[in-house]
DNA sequence: TCTTTATATATCAAAGTGATATAGATCGGT
DNA sequence: ACCGATCTATATCACTTTGATATATAAAGA
């Protein structure tokens, strides 16, 4: 699944221009997908070229145009195809476990200052998509953020039950500096 | 912390070669970041030229050579100053919600189908994190390996619990061919 | 015997990121 | 009234990374 098929699928919402794509992308997927415009422009300037959607640029005043782009018959084949196709596996980028894997190598404090973070800030991400998902649309949306919030709960339930595995590995680095 | 930083890390529990690393990518890091070879294989001709790591070329009998590469003095450094920097944002990529966003689109069958397996995959991947987990190394790797039992474990019970909401959106194709 | 899996390195087109450029509008604070 | 920040809107580009492919040999399994 990859950027120009996701547009595909956003647009099988209703039309939309590439900024407003972005923002679906932000608001609405940003924790299982992201995008960037270097990666939303060209998709759309290609789904054009293969006839999957349709262009149509708003002249506005003061403003530049505004292109918006609607799905074409042939482009709602092509994403019932995509959607067909068995998913990739999910892949997971985090640079916060990278780090703890090296927790023996960090300052206690230093160590302990990321896990708090952490924790503050799923706990925050947990409030704001259990809110998301009372005023959300359909029912699929909020399935999606049901689990977010379901995965940032139980991550920071687990970093607070679990620290003391890698705060104990920490560097003590008073003790070090002191003596 | 890009794949060159990582390799420095891995670079820093012991020397290996680029086959090496990848093996500990897939093996211990495989649940929160990936790496292929070719990234893997630029990434320590470059740690190489910036003498962040040395190499040392193995001759083997009937083999290619194997390069064995050891982190320098200065590459420790590097590396206990990008640990230092403040992590990015972890990133899930994942083919499987966002087809789920899409479930109005899909079968039924189709959509059950999907969620049957990978609730399936996801507590099959709990037990071998678990056993890992009990065999493991250091108090790092079992909070690893601990961290991801937890999530596959969560995301399974809220498939189980929640996979009526998007069940429910799915197209009923019997029923719109029957008639 | 033959296929698959493992050891081992390397390259490359294509995809995607993150930053930057451009440019007017609007909103909040002082 | 003025200034900075944020929003609308599109576009490009160097760099990173992926996923596939190439090359060679050995060992294990069918």
């Amino acid at each position: 699944m990859d950027i120009r098929t996701l547009c595909l699928g956003i647009l099988t919402i209703g039309d939309a221009s590439g900024y407003e794509i972005k923002k679906v992308f932000e608001d609405e997927l940003s924790h299982f997908y992201d995008a960037s415009y270097g990666s939303i422009y060209p998709a759309l300037t290609r789904l054009t070229d293969d006839g999957l959607v349709s262009c149509q640029a708003m002249a506005q005043e003061r403003r530049p145009d505004k292109k918006v782009y609607a799905i074409t018959t042939a482009g709602r084949m092509a994403f019932m195809d995509a959607l067909a196709q068995k998913p990739r596996k999910d892949k997971l980028r985090s640079d916060f476990l990278a780090i703890l894997r090296f927790a023996d190598l960090l300052p206690a404090r230093h160590l302990a200052a990321l896990i708090d973070d952490r924790v503050a800030e799923y706990r925050a991400r947990v409030a704001e998509l259990t809110g998301y998902r009372a005023q959300a649309g359909g029912p699929a949306q909020q399935f999606i953020a049901g689990y977010g919030a379901a995965l940032y709960q139980a991550t920071a339930d687990y970093l607070t039950d679990n620290r003391h595995l890698v705060e104990g590995e920490a560097l003590l680095s008073t003790a070090s500096v002191g003596s």
